[in-house]
RNA sequence: CGGGGCAUGGCGCAGUCUGGUAGCGCACCUGGUUUGGGACCAGGGGGUCGCAAGUUCGAAUCUUGCUGCCCCGACCA
């Protein structure tokens, strides 16, 4: 992408609104406009890193063998009546009617929605497990939305329900989950720890939280130190295998957020040098709760004894919007973004010195296309704005590698490459530059 | 929803106390000199001063009402 081509609205001053690191970041990177409060446009540069994050949730959910979909937005008022949820929901939902004065609302979630396709679609126990994703807007009409996209009103998630027949196997889809969350989070290069959560209305252990490690998080969190360091499951990992014994590798070790830390406890389990306090984000939820939509809605199936049971179900969110925020958190510098390679809006920056000199020209347009052709996503800066702005523009919008071509050094036939994470140069031919780059990605 | 603050050009701000018809930096446009980490000179464009009433000869400025946004707290992916 030729950046006179793109749109890419970097600020030099940060908008007053702005507090934490991620918002002032973004929207100095011309990542989103807030339209209002909560409510964002996702301008390219952020639409793409959104994009890239979204895809590795869907990988790894469908190696999971979790099944896409997609829910509306919209939903009608008599669902959640069915569950008791549109009373009990609040100011938070929005309601909508339509011209017909139906009573709509803008979908914060879709447990009730899910448990109704079930109720038609599940026939018998023979039709299960039934695991189910789908990444759609969610609105939650928060009283007070803050910190920009990671804490909006409007937000993308990936939601997944299980449904099974009985506890046990809802703990199988549950760890299925577990695990991909571990190797989701790892592939967008976050720390995230699993930490037991509220267990919503079933109680026992199936509830964690996962929350990403960040210096500038939002809440205090304590955990182990062998949790941090711990190894994550490869991509061959056996989904169909017991994934109980990973998931007790991480559930039995100390892991609270703030509210739920204990002291105490914390000092009795973990020797001192191992105890981790550090902020974190939540990125992640995953619950099992059982039968609480099904049995209210209906939803049920016989078993292989012949009785009718209800549906056993599991809900498993993360906050996709919210991640491009998380990422940044987690990974910064005075200067600007740090994307990690996995989800950076592209794989390099290529930045012409002297735009309008035709040797530097000729040198990046013959280099661009390279790397084009070699399937790596270029950004080349050929606009003619000097030197010094195009580095801290680059700079900012922090992509891994860039590429830094001007006529002087092109006088010694050599470009430089520069590592944005390390901040190292390196000075090498136009050709072995390529080489380097095209290894890389 | 309680407490606090803000609203003046795309962004950051001054001007408000003490009313006299809007200014600065950045960005933008033109010309020139420059050009390897946010250049310089000269010229230029852009603002119903959040909205609505009111006071006044005259309101960004004073009064009243409204709206929007931000921050702290309670709540949440």
């Amino acid at each position: 992408m030729k950046l006179s081509n793109y749109f890419m609205p970097t600020l030099r001053e940060t908008p007053k609104e702005a507090e934490i690191v991620s918002h002032r970041l973004m929207l100095r990177a011309g990542m989103v406009r807030q339209e209002t409060s909560g409510i964002y446009s996702w301008l390219p540069l952020g639409f793409s890193v959104m994009k890239k994050i979204e895809q590795i949730v869907r990988e790894e959910q469908n190696r999971a063998g979790f099944v896409e979909m997609l829910m509306p937005t919209i939903q009608p008022a008599d669902l959640w009546k069915a569950s008791g949820r549109y009373d009990d929901y609040g100011k938070e939902m929005l309601r909508i009617s339509d011209r017909h004065d139906r009573e709509m609302l803008y979908g914060p979630t879709n447990e009730e929605m899910i448990t109704d396709i079930c109720k038609m679609g599940i026939r018998s126990y023979r039709d299960m497990p039934v695991r189910l994703y789908h990444v759609q807007w969610k609105f939650r009409d928060e009283v007070r939305p803050r910190f920009g996209v990671m804490r909006g009103r409007e937000f993308l998630m990936k939601d997944a329900y299980s449904i099974d027949i009985d506890k046990e196997e809802a703990r199988k889809s549950y760890y299925r989950q577990f695990v991909a969350y571990l190797r989701t989070f790892e592939r967008m290069g976050l720390k995230a720890i699993p930490m037991a959560a509220d267990s919503g209305p079933i109680g026992g252990d199936m509830s964690h939280e996962f929350v990403v490690l960040a210096d500038t998080g939002e809440s205090a969190v304590f955990c182990d130190r062998e949790l941090v360091d711990m190894a994550i499951p490869g991509n061959d990992v056996g989904y169909d295998d017991d994934l109980e014994k990973i998931a007790s590798e991480w559930t039995s070790r100390y892991a609270a957020t703030d509210e739920k830390h204990d002291e105490e406890k914390f000092a009795a389990e973990v020797p001192e040098e191992r105890r981790v306090t550090a902020r974190g984000i939540e990125v992640g939820h995953i619950f099992y709760f059982g039968t609480k939509y099904s049995a209210s809605m209906g939803a049920t199936v016989q078993n292989s004894s012949g009785e009718s049971v209800a549906l056993e179900m599991g809900s498993y969110g993360i906050g996709v919007s919210r991640l491009v925020a998380g990422i940044i958190e987690a990974s910064h510098d005075e200067a600007g973004i740090i994307w990690p390679a996995s989800v950076a809006p592209f794989d390099i920056g290529l930045i012409n010195l002297k735009a309008g000199d035709q040797e530097t020209d000729e040198a990046c347009n013959s280099l661009y296309q390279q790397l084009e052709n070699a399937g790596v996503e270029t950004l080349y800066d050929d606009t003619d704005e000097r030197a010094g702005g195009k580095f801290k523009n680059m700079d900012l919008i922090g992509l891994p590698w860039q590429l830094i071509v001007g006529p002087r050094g092109l006088k010694a036939g050599e470009v430089e490459i520069k590592n944005r994470a390390s901040g190292e140069r390196e000075t090498l031919s136009p050709d072995a530059a390529i080489n380097m780059l095209t290894a890389k990605n």
